[in-house]
DNA sequence: ACCTGAACACCGTTCAAGT
DNA sequence: ACCTGAACACCGTTCAAGT
């Protein structure tokens, strides 16, 4: 629990052979992740909660971000998707909130988003179920691709600014903000924003958003409809 | 431009006084991050640049982060509102393409947005220009704090999501994220998406968006106008 | 006041060696 | 096949010293 700064204990230097399983470094980082954010995850941190040496770890994974992968496949395969609904509609807005939770969650999703060289399981199987429920609604393949995507882009937008809450609420952070703006004169109207106090908080404001979308997505079925 | 590893030249070893401002250690900045990208800014290469030593910089930012908010604060500085036009629904229209491509050609920005622990001049000075719009509308602030939230998260996870363009395009991605999914048969309508090539750029998933979004405000200009 | 070298506590990773 | 220590080329930053 406190003493030995470099080795663990002296009588066991060197563990066992059987010690290491991908699937131990894959929990122990989400572990790791949980408890500190994600920016404390390192390879030595790592492998220390292993009680390992760090080069163990690369005998299972290529490197550092094989490792983050795989943490997300992991923590979407754990995720699980909402019931079916009586409306389609309503399955879709459960679907929705189950995304923004899990990337508000787990940031490395997010991560992983921004830095996205290939699809990855996650938004494929997202995108997939958005896409079923407009598909169920009558609405044409077309709009279907347009309308998940409007939605897909917009959590992520939410999930990305979501952390802000803390702040968001206190409007001394807004005058701040404002103070520093270059040419006062030029925007005027953000008084109008900052004058009452916020009363949007970071759910609110992802509700409204949806409905906004839904609206629209109603006129697309409607005239699916209306066109059959 | 080849030799000489550590010391730049033995004889001018030291820089002279007034070698280092601000806005130069900014826009040096700046042009490493437009060369090479945001993750090879550095203070060592920043230093290398401006032929002076890493630690010369800490006289003029208490740390790395204060520089990037500074260059985002330029990079903000330096963009322009578009001009006034005849309807205040295309002037939105216009404040979001360039607000997306502010986004896309500076992931500085974006990454601040994602680190942000404080509002900062980039999005108030954007937030203001759509809300200014809406209030010009006729919509009451409460709705125009709702929609133009749901714009700004739009154009985030747009922009997020924008750099894929590369391999979006191709299907063989898509097919190989599938491939990875683990429970296969649960996801039957993405194959839907797959099927035929991908249409749609991401600059028109990003039009197609903004014009769901905008159908709501227009219907929320619509029963302003009737309240009145 | 401004610039700097040496040093520190970290990173991720390669490589050759142990078992 | 799996685990490891030493070493490498980097990070950002503190500190005491130069001018």
């Amino acid at each position: 629990m406190s003493s030995s700064p470099t080795k663990p204990t002296p009588g066991r230097s060197r563990a066992p052979r059987g010690t290491l399983k991908p699937d131990m470094i894959v929990k122990a980082a989400i572990e790791l992740i949980d408890e500190d954010g994600l920016e404390s995850l390192t390879i030595g941190r790592l492998a220390k909660r292993l009680r390992v040496a760090p080069m163990s770890l690369y005998t299972h994974f290529r490197d550092k971000e094989a490792i983050l992968l795989a943490v997300a496949t992991e923590l979407f395969s754990h995720f699980e998707m909402p019931e079916d609904d009586s409306s389609d509609l309503e399955m879709l807005r459960k679907i929705m909130r189950a995304y923004l939770h899990l990337l508000v969650d787990n940031p490395v999703l997010l991560k992983l988003y921004a830095a996205g060289r290939e699809a990855n399981p996650i938004e494929v199987g997202f995108d997939d179920a958005i896409f079923g429920c407009l598909e169920r609604m009558g609405i044409d393949p077309r709009t279907g691709v347009e309308l998940s995507s409007t939605l897909v882009r917009f959590v992520i937008g939410c999930a990305l600014v979501y952390p802000r809450k803390e702040w968001e609420e206190d409007p001394r952070s807004w005058n701040r903000a404002r103070r520093r703006l270059p040419p006062t004169e030029t925007y005027p109207s953000i008084r109008e924003l900052t004058r009452g106090e916020v009363p949007f908080s970071q759910d609110h404001l992802f509700e409204a958003g949806l409905e906004t979308i839904f609206a629209d997505i109603r006129t697309a079925r409607r005239s699916a409809r209306g066109d059959h």
